[in-house]
DNA sequence: GCCGTTTTCGGCCCGACTGTTTTCAGTCG
């Protein structure tokens, strides 16, 4: 029997395990930040690192060397690691748990371990309880306070792992924006962090502002009617929950170096650390508050980022690349793409209405679209809700509207299932009669992988179909993608022309940024689009932009930036 | 453990805040 390889999910699951029982352990500090920066790479990575490790070229990825490409491999070959295993017998795996409790970290973990027998989240808890850890030198009664008021928190806060989806939180960051931006003190304010990067689920949500007066602006925002709880606060930087959950920070500083902090706070940290260790060989040394030049020690403050990249020898980074994956190299280079924008995207190729599973009627959909300035509208209406006339009917429909309506093209479009043995719910003459076809698998998520592989395939061939919808039907944290042949499918559908999509719903969001990257670099057509139920549900399509901005997009990659009539001749 | 237009050895970003300390370690981002 084949074993099947480890994902690359739970690859780096295995190495940020042991980079945690090393920590623990006391291990050397920059041994285990290898190891977690080896799992953020292989997290990442859109193509399997287990194949790769087993071919021997998973030291490609920066990050992975000879001795992690090995442990890679024994993973692939064995299901397990020796070094994981020696430590699991030293250390108890409950203390990982000990030290992710908030403001406890592996010294603190191991110092329990070793005074107090904790071994687990529970016995911390019971220790605290019993009022055990003031009596543990180095820690107080606060700390005891801390851990207690950890434990008492309401469980859907203490289980919540932080992460949130982009789409659902991009308004309350606005909100909090402008309310910020409002406050007589506040200079500057602005998005930052990984909202500002839009990566496809956030942790913190970073705000950054310059002010005349930082504490009267700091004051503002822990007092806000909508903070639950007041994490931390300083002079230039306070860290609030709200109620429902969500963290906020905010960091304050002059006006001169606004630059120098959005840069700071925008990161990825990961960026920021390439960038500065590279700043370092050049005898500078980056901060939030300046360029030190250290043999000097002069110091430079740029009121624009522009400014501070430009100091650096790069050319500005748009802040959706700043993932250490290769753009300060381009930028350094001057080849940096030229990313696609909102506006360069003329219509939406994938919405639905109330002929099938959508909330609006398709006037309201067609209203909505042309009200956000979109050129042509793709009607793709699930087709197992068409039957028996009705998707003649619903041509008839847009046809009758085209006929009305000014300043905006209605395409009769259809979403097709791809069926079990890779036929699509949908005559071949009805197919051919609409405008645009997008096939998309709904069903059958938990057949072999291999069988899903040959449904999206035959879907690709297929004469009539234009776009695959949502390519790996993932939905973020609660339905893995597929678990198939990505370049393989990326090869034929570069040969055959079928474009793939990059669906902005936020809990999909899929393509996800690093796929997509491959797949326009193997030459495959992208489509950005909404995949709207509504007519708010439209505005998904900035995300699905936001994501192909993150996969180094350019317009001429995305298909829905050209005008209906040239797309149209090259779909049929 | 990774990595290299100063290096295959000796480096590895930088600062803020908290709690427990009378000068700092741990944690966090």
């Amino acid at each position: 029997m084949v074993r099947s390889l480890p994902r690359n999910a739970e690859l780096a699951e295995r190495f940020e395990l042991l980079a945690d029982l090393l920590e623990l352990d006391g291990a050397d500090a920059f041994r285990l930040a290898a190891y977690r920066r080896a799992a953020a790479r292989i997290r990442e990575s859109a193509v399997s690192v287990a194949e790769l490790a087993l071919e021997g070229k998973a030291q490609r990825l920066s990050g992975i060397g000879g001795t992690i490409e090995q442990k890679i491999a024994e993973l692939a070959r064995t299901g397990d690691l020796e070094a994981l295993a020696k430590l699991r017998q030293r250390i108890p795996l409950g203390l990982v748990d000990v030290m992710r409790v908030p403001g406890l970290g592996p010294k603190t973990a191991r110092k329990l371990w070793k005074e107090l027998g904790v071994e687990t989240a529970e016995q911390l808890r019971a220790a605290a309880e019993q009022g055990l850890l003031r009596g543990v030198p180095g820690l107080g009664e606060k700390t005891e306070q801390n851990v207690l008021a950890h434990f008492a928190r309401p469980p859907e806060r203490a289980s919540r792992d932080g992460r949130a989806l982009l789409g659902t939180v991009l308004p309350f960051v606005e909100a909090v924006v402008s309310e910020l931006a409002s406050h007589p003190a506040a200079v500057r304010v602005s998005e930052a962090g990984s909202v500002r990067r839009r990566t496809e689920t956030v942790r913190d949500l970073d705000v950054i502002a310059t002010a005349t007066d930082p504490a009267a602006l700091i004051e503002h925002f822990v007092t806000r009617p909508w903070v639950a709880e007041i994490v931390a606060r300083g002079p230039t930087k306070a860290t609030v929950v709200g109620h429902d959950g969500l963290r906020f920070d905010l960091r304050v500083v002059p006006p001169e170096c606004y630059g120098n902090l959005l840069q700071h706070f925008t990161g990825s940290k990961d960026h920021n650390v390439a960038l500065r260790e590279e700043a370092v060989r050049r005898g500078l040394s980056v901060s939030e508050y300046g360029v030190e030049e250290v043999a000097t020690g002069a110091v430079t403050t740029m009121a624009t980022e522009q400014e501070l990249y430009a100091h650096l020898g790069y050319a500005w980074i748009p802040p959706e690349l700043r993932e250490n994956a290769g753009e300060l190299e381009a930028a350094r280079a001057g080849t940096l793409p030229v990313l696609v924008e909102r506006r360069d995207v003329l219509g939406d190729l994938h919405v639905h209405t109330d002929w099938s599973d959508g909330k609006a009627t398709l006037e309201q959909m067609v209203a909505a679209a042309r009200e956000r300035g979109h050129r042509y509208v793709a009607i793709c209406d699930h087709a197992k809700r068409l039957k028996d006339g009705r998707l003649e009917r619903q041509a008839e429909a847009i046809a009758a509207l085209n006929g009305r309506l000014e300043g905006i093209e209605v395409l009769s479009g259809v979403e097709v299932d791809i069926r079990a043995n890779g036929s699509l719910d949908l005559d071949d003459e009805s197919l051919a009669a609409r405008d645009w076809v997008v096939a998309s698998i709904h069903s059958g998520f938990r057949d072999p992988p291999a069988e899903i592989e040959r449904r999206l395939l035959a879907a690709i061939e297929h004469p009539f179909v234009d776009c695959i919808g949502h390519p790996t039907g993932r939905k973020i944290g609660r339905r893995a993608p597929y678990d198939v042949d990505l370049e393989a499918i990326f090869a034929r559908a570069g040969e055959t022309g079928t474009a793939l999509e990059i669906n902005g719903q936020p809990d999909r969001l899929d393509l996800k940024d690093t796929q997509a990257r491959l797949a326009a670099e193997s030459g495959v057509r992208i489509v950005v689009s909404s995949d709207a139920h509504s007519a708010g549900g439209l505005g998904y399509l900035d995300l699905a932009v936001s994501q192909a901005r993150r996969a180094w997009l350019t317009a001429a990659q995305v298909v829905n930036t050209r005008p209906w009539a040239e797309i149209a001749r090259r779909a049929r």
